[in-house]
DNA sequence: GTGAAAGCGCTAACAA
DNA sequence: TTGTTAGCGCTTTCAC
């Protein structure tokens, strides 16, 4: 309760009450070596009687140093991206760090804004989920600045990196639907421009492939990975005839749409039809009984920030690409 | 690919290349008047192939301005606080304004912490959902900095706020069971210390109150606000005898943890047990027949940062307090 | 209409 | 061990 004292105070004023030149007070803060105990009691002292808080944007512009990280996702509202954000978050917090969140909306026009916003702001690093191939990831490379990728990656560009393995997990699921007897195997998928949604096609073939199955392109069903998508690209393929004996959905919201368009055929999963998703719906009664490839969401998050503050600390390490698997789950009740 | 040039171009390159004073560079840029159409075009020629962007940090030490704004909630994976999240970045966005995403865990000293840091980071205003009554709102306070609460409320400061209408909608809803036949009305609640919790409460005695039914204290469960701690409620409260005939459920993810403890059980909702619950769930598979309060999440959020923006631009107008209504849904089955 | 110069709050060389 | 000084990149008087 010091009160009425508004006017935020600088380093001179703790300098002129500490009796010591701004120097010091700095070399105090900055626990640096050299310095009597005796002032450095003062100094502290006098910080405190102010309630002395140095500018950050001072030091930033004094040292070109931040301690800001910029996160850009797709939407935070994914929950896909909001454990992302919640372990970025996490790890930045733990390093001293804020981060500055952004919402791409997949609209690469609206991704560059940001990169430029956050080039402006000159935040130590980045961390991106790029909307396209071409991403502006290049301009921040040009602009010196530390990236690590998450979740897709930039054809051109060779960053650090964080990735599900998408191709081997989408490949087991489908390998596992097969060695339960289905031999027509459907897949609701997001955009193939989009590196995950490639990927996860690529699995699905291959596991048709390595058994000895043709991909049949009128059971790839794609569009975007949101659940009204979903519902009716499932919607549509319920009508395929003969009707496909198992899906394989590639987003989980795309998983939800795909269960609602079942339940309102009158159908049931796995009696009617058989459903594996990429990525784990979360709890709910009334679940059906599906396989599902769990992508470990937080920990990618966390090795994203963590390979950022290394790159920060150690420009020059040589680049790292992480893929992290993703747990299989092929009991046939889904568990919390 | 104008290429190699990493170094950053600072205003002084652009006034040299335009033959100009780096005065008359900022004031192109900043679009005042009393400039030669002529210079100008020159200024803004050279900005284009030295492709320069002013620093934002430079900027806001000079000015003592800055576009950015803290967002505090308790944890952006509570789905209540990733709309509230993508709301006021959205509003942000829309004033280029950037947001600094800062996650409490119910945690009063690290709030304190951020606040700390967003202070020091001068950023231009805070919208926070405050941990305890007597936050560090009051910091902000006394730093002079723009605060607007969200959910809940400080109680000895009057601050610009908005809220949910929690004693009105639990009411509703409350009335709504006795009006259903139900005499025997539990509560899952969060904990009573925290206004939305209290609140709450508050909306399911006086429903009970004015339909001349007494409280009874051991229908009254409290917690923390977690499905883990919904469904232990729960399931002590399905032990209770007479089992009560309808549960009032106060946040979105104990009503998970109550339905996941009524099914184990073996019950059904509704034929066995009503639910009422505070806030909707997300559509799933098997969702029961419940009667909900749907708070406009995305509105607050928007209201809030709407709200701070409005206070930055005027910091001398009265205090607003917005209180919005919930949805309230009493069909027997729950929409999409 | 434009430029020179001061200074926002801090840190880091360099001197003492 | 400590102080003096310069300067990070910008905006904003104040001259002209």
């Amino acid at each position: 309760m010091s009160g009425a004292n508004h006017l935020k105070k600088s380093i001179k004023d703790v300098a002129r009450l500490a009796g010591v030149s701004s120097a010091t007070v700095s070399r105090v803060l900055a626990n640096k070596p050299h310095v009597r105990e005796e002032v450095k009691k003062r100094v502290l002292e006098a910080v405190k009687t102010l309630e002395y808080k140095p500018s950050r944007i001072a030091q930033r512009l004094r040292t070109q140093r931040s301690q800001i990280i910029g996160l850009i996702v797709s939407d935070v509202q994914n929950s896909f991206f909001t454990s992302i954000a919640r372990a970025v978050e996490d790890v930045a917090y733990q390093h001293g760090y804020a981060v500055f969140l952004c919402n791409s909306d997949e609209d690469s026009e609206k991704e560059q804004l940001y990169v430029d916003l956050l080039l402006a702001e000159e935040v130590a690093g980045i961390v991106i989920s790029p909307t396209r191939e071409q991403g502006s990831a290049s301009a921040i490379i040009e602009a010196g600045v530390p990236l690590v990728t998450l979740d897709r990656y930039v054809k051109d560009v060779d960053t650090d990196r964080v990735l599900s393995d998408n191709i081997e997990s989408s490949k087991a699921l489908v390998q596992e639907l097969i060695q339960q007897g289905h031999r027509r195997i459907a897949a609701v998928l997001s955009d193939l421009s989009i590196t995950t949604g490639r990927e996860r096609y690529e699995g699905y073939t291959s596991a048709l492939a390595e058994a000895g199955l043709t991909v049949d392109k009128k059971l790839v069903f794609t569009g975007k990975p949101i659940e009204e998508v979903g519902y009716e690209l499932a919607k549509n393929l319920l009508k395929t005839s003969p009707m496909p004996t198992a899906i394989f959905s590639g987003t989980r919201y795309m998983s939800l749409g795909v269960i609602r368009a079942i339940y309102e055929a009158g159908l049931r999963i796995p009696q009617n039809v058989s459903l594996a998703s990429f990525d784990k719906l979360d709890w709910s009664p009334g679940m059906p009984e599906m396989l599902y490839a769990e992508q470990p969401t937080y920990m990618i998050g966390q090795s994203a920030a963590r390979l950022l503050l290394e790159r920060i600390k150690t420009p020059d390490r040589p680049v790292q690409h992480l893929t992290l698997r993703s747990k299989l789950n092929f009991q046939r009740k889904q568990l919390t």
